[in-house]
DNA sequence: TATTGTTATACTCTATAACTATA
DNA sequence: TATAGTTATAGAGTATAACAATA
């Protein structure tokens, strides 16, 4: 250890091209939210993806393993290993179809219920702490931005 | 096959409340960008990644590896393991620090400076259709605010 | 003793193939 | 024959532990 005391990073870097990469920034925001999930939720025993199935058979009662793979961008053989743990939780319920029995329809127990509604709640200050830097007007924004760069 | 013709979409599901959900939108605008890129730069065999770690030495000659790491937030080890091919591949070159023999000092070969400049290029018509529904203006407002989420 | 880079390894996430049952 | 769901399995990506060389 000479000289050339900086704090604790290195070097100021030069990252103006990565900054003015969407897809790499993107990325990396998106890091930060999986990660900030993490802290917030950690109580509850619940992961993104869980979260966002839950909250989808809340609003979509009898919907359909595939529906909800296609939504989510997941494989069905890989939505499947999620809803068995779910279901084992006691978390959601499968039955089949009377229409058509090769289809499964999901929906959320009483328990599934309750944690999807605590777990809401968590989500309002982890969005406000993770979009702290935007106003409310800028949140709106970028919400109606990410919504038409992938219109649902 | 009775009645209840629907081209080939199910139902029309409530997504509202995951389209307002940041974190979940984010992920899926990711996952389509990085679908997006594999497309777009199939024939150069570059992955999301090592576009990063290429652009990233080019703007940074002689980069320490623990630096990439921790900018592109890749655990070193897993770092490593890509470095160590983008060697093989004649893309890097490794050297020793003189100051300090323990680090590593990372530049781009000839031929990694050819391969991330074409990078470049495509990455124009890459960025300008992952982002066709936003006006130039709110593409600039879009990296602005994630820059503002995530400052580097 | 602490730090940088590296290897080995385990774990999670994602993708593909094949099977069952119903249509 | 085609479709919905499921199982099994392989592969890619990510995280942790331990080591070598140097400070």
């Amino acid at each position: 250890m000479k000289a050339n005391q900086q704090p604790a990073s290195k070097k100021p870097l030069n990252l103006r091209a990565l900054q003015n990469t969407p897809g790499f920034m993107i990325r990396l925001v998106q890091l930060k939210f999986f990660e900030g999930f993490y802290e917030q939720f950690a109580e509850m025993g619940i992961s993104p993806a869980s979260y966002a199935i839950l909250a989808l058979v809340r609003d979509n009662p009898g919907v359909a393993p595939s529906s909800v793979a296609g939504l989510l961008r997941l494989q069905l053989p890989n939505l499947i290993k999620m809803l068995n743990e779910l279901e084992s939780a006691g978390l959601i319920k499968r039955s089949r179809s009377k229409a058509d029995r090769r289809a499964v329809e999901l929906v959320l127990t009483p328990k599934g219920n309750k944690l999807i509604q605590e777990a809401a709640k968590i989500s309002e200050p982890y969005n406000r702490r993770m979009l702290a830097p935007l106003s409310e007007a800028e949140q709106g924004t970028l919400i109606e931005m990410l919504n038409r760069i992938l219109p649902l």
